[in-house]
DNA sequence: CAACCGTGGAT
DNA sequence: TATCCAAGGTT
């Protein structure tokens, strides 16, 4: 790692600075500095890109306008103003986060860092986001932009991916942070983390402070940032039931713990659950299934599989390939051993549904016609 | 601390 | 298709 003289600071933060005054993005959430609104982007924009945010912030706002509309917010409808932007625990936290502000804090935002990370959700970036957006505090917030960017201009070679490699990022930029104007300073870095110094197709050359870039001037760019890879999803197969009757979709409410924790959806069935047996045929392990809902459930079901290939989604983690069967029940089936429910399709639209259980009723809509 | 937690876009 | 990346936080 290079460091830099009280006098090239100067000049970086003046030569990011002007740049930054003529070439911002125009955001929404930029409009003013509300902590409000600070405060929800930056919870929306984690691991979450620009693009995919704007719509989502827009909405949120119109929903709920103030932080006392959001303390107060019905679960099902905040959930449904967040589908589909994932990592739904940002969402719970946002309004535990609000109800803290509206009754511990008396409506008054703390507005250090500190004291920002007491609240749900918010975590040493975020709380550097807020406090210098917001509060015009002059302390870092070190995001994937700022480890990229910064790694760069410093050849900075500790592992971003490993977390105490962050104190060493703070301590670097809380030095070279620009104390009169820390907000644009911050947001300046994310700036140029998004256009001229991206993780791929980055276009140094033209960047504004290029002549700051010692990887850059070294030809060694490409080294930066240092990060260690990470481990590939684990593979779950899963049978996907789509059971009908005249009341609607038999649906399952998730656990209230881990991956979409309370979602409703088509039950699933794991192979590895139902037995160890890696040679059974698939017809044997449908037969399984059946019995299952028979001795758990009271649930005499036969099924049938819907289609050829399984329905795959990724996650972070985890990569699900799901095989769809079909079946029918009574309407006056006894459901009351099922921990789940009927659901009409046409009530579809106000219920939250994760991106797989989507994909699942898309798939199964498509199904080749039995004709 | 390492593992977990969603989704969409780019390559 | 597989992999990585994107304004990270919680446990």
């Amino acid at each position: 790692m290079i460091e830099w003289s009280e006098t090239k600071i100067k000049a970086f933060q003046q030569t990011l600075l002007d740049w930054y005054d003529h070439n911002k993005r125009t955001l929404p959430w930029r409009q003013d500095h509300n902590p409000y609104h600070v405060w929800v982007s930056e919870i929306m924009l984690q691991q979450t890109q620009v693009q995919t945010v704007i719509p989502y912030y827009l909405h949120f706002m119109e929903e709920f306008p103030t932080v006392q509309d959001l303390a107060d917010a019905p679960e099902d409808k905040l959930m449904k103003t967040w589908e589909g932007l994932g990592y739904y625990s940002r969402a719970r936290n946002l309004q535990k986060a609000a109800r803290q502000v509206v009754t511990d804090y008396h409506g008054k935002w703390p507005s250090n860092a500190h004291d920002l990370q007491e609240l749900s959700g918010i975590g040493p970036y975020t709380a550097g986001a807020i406090a210098s957006i917001a509060f015009n505090q002059p302390v870092a917030a070190v995001d994937g932009n700022a480890f990229r960017v910064f790694a760069r201009l410093l050849e900075i070679n500790a592992d971003v991916a490993k977390p105490q490699t962050r104190k060493i990022f703070e301590k670097v930029i809380n030095k070279i942070i620009s104390k009169d104007r820390p907000g644009d300073f911050n947001q300046a870095i994310m700036d140029l983390g998004a256009s001229y110094m991206t993780a791929t197709n980055f276009d140094s050359s033209h960047s504004p402070v290029r002549a700051f870039n010692q990887a850059f001037l070294d030809g060694i760019e490409d080294q930066y940032p240092v990060k260690t890879k990470k481990k590939r999803p684990v593979v779950h197969d899963y049978f996907g039931l789509v059971i009908r009757s005249d009341n609607g979709y038999l649906f399952q409410k998730r656990p209230s713990s881990g991956i979409l924790a309370n979602f409703w959806m088509f039950p699933l069935f794991d192979h590895q659950d139902l037995t160890d047996d890696q040679s059974l045929s698939k017809s044997a392990l449908i037969q399984i299934v059946e019995a299952k809902m028979q001795s758990d459930y009271q649930l005499p079901i036969k099924l049938s599989q819907v289609l050829d290939k399984p329905v795959t989604h990724t996650f972070t983690h985890q990569q699900w390939k799901i095989t769809l069967l079909e079946g029918r029940l009574p309407e006056n089936v006894d459901l009351s051993y099922f921990p789940g429910k009927w659901i009409q399709p046409a009530v579809f639209d106000e219920m939250t549904f994760s991106k797989v259980q989507s994909k699942l009723w898309s798939a199964y809509q498509k199904r080749p016609s039995i004709s």
